[in-house]
DNA sequence: AACTCTAAAAACTTTTATAGTTTCTTATGA
DNA sequence: TCATAAGAAACTATAAAAGTTTTTAGAGTT
């Protein structure tokens, strides 16, 4: 069956999302699943192959995910809760130890990342602000981009295992929570 | 002089900011205070020694902060923005690679530092949102724990020279952006 | 101008981590 | 009962980096 290939890829990204590349070994992986390393190096021939796996899986299902939302929703605000809910979980290596370890070690890898979370995640997110501003239905006196970045590293800071294990609310409550002081805090 | 001690903990205060503790070496920390690792190995005696001394000394200066902005500002939401301006630099290692790097490799280190963290900053700062609750001034529907770490996690995404320097605008700038729509967000 | 002390530079040794490979074992199913 | 597939685990090769030693250079001293 194929689909192992799609279970390697998931163990891969979440743990490249939580300890970045190269602090995680392909033995972590493989025992994630329960498989073997004879079994992974089956169907990636080396740990670099993986990260560009997780990254092409990623970015496909992200940019569907934003054209999808784009043609659905025409208030910007409910499409930004919208995108945010579901893009939220996927981008938490922006601005992660996945990003510095790559950038020395498959910076052709890293390139292409900068440029997608730079084109698709910022310009994107931050065009629907924008057009907020423009609808007058977000305060203009705040730098569209240091809001999105804002924003995403506030979820990114919840999102971390450690941090969730330790608290006792939801990542739900979380979400809405920041959700909340979030669309308070830029509404005009 | 004793002074280089403390020029060396800055160094390495930067490196495990942004890297985390494996991925610096000490050649890096003695290449960039321009000194040879004999004098590193002079002043600590292992690479475990400068992370104590780091972390020894981030706390006290902490520590010291709060304790000044308690008696001095009684106003919750002044108190908070003066000790958030002052404190924010310094908690960068805050849910970064350096703790989990550390968690494996020091971890009575890493207790330390989590206990500090939950202690001090998350019962501290959340508190004094709590008294921005009671006095009526925040709103009473947003969990304050949450609340600082959204705000720490804003922080620390904005922080990231990486980020900084592909983008136009200044760190100051950033900080405001972010207060404002914090504030904002979370005031009754 | 030779002398000394200090610290940088750089070469070196040793340890450790881990990517990738191989071998051996076990289970499944034809 | 044999063949294939996959896990477990041992093994190898290599690279990175901690820590040490040696060499070089310069600033101040007699």
């Amino acid at each position: 069956m194929n689909h192992i290939k799609n279970r390697i890829i998931d163990a891969a990204e979440k743990r490249f999302s939580q300890y970045g590349f190269r602090r995680v070994t392909m033995d972590d992986i493989a025992s994630d699943l329960g498989i073997s390393k004879k079994t992974l190096y089956l169907h990636f021939k080396s740990k670099e192959d993986i990260a560009w796996a997780v990254k092409e899986r990623m970015h496909k299902d992200i940019g569907r995910l934003l054209q999808k939302a784009k043609k659905e929703i025409p208030d910007p605000i409910e499409r930004f809760k919208k995108i945010i809910a579901e893009v939220t979980s996927r981008v938490s290596i922006i601005g992660s130890t996945f990003m510095t370890d790559i950038k020395k070690d498959i910076p052709d890898l890293w390139r292409e990342c900068e440029s997608f979370r730079e084109k698709e995640i910022y310009k994107y997110i931050g065009g629907i602000l924008e057009e907020g501003v423009r609808k007058g239905k977000i305060r203009k006196d705040i730098d569209t981009k240091i809001a999105v970045m804002a924003y995403l590293g506030a979820i990114k800071m919840i999102i971390q295992p450690d941090i969730l294990m330790e608290n006792q609310f939801s990542i739900e409550d979380a979400f809405d929570n920041i959700l909340k002081i979030f669309l308070e805090g830029i509404q005009k």
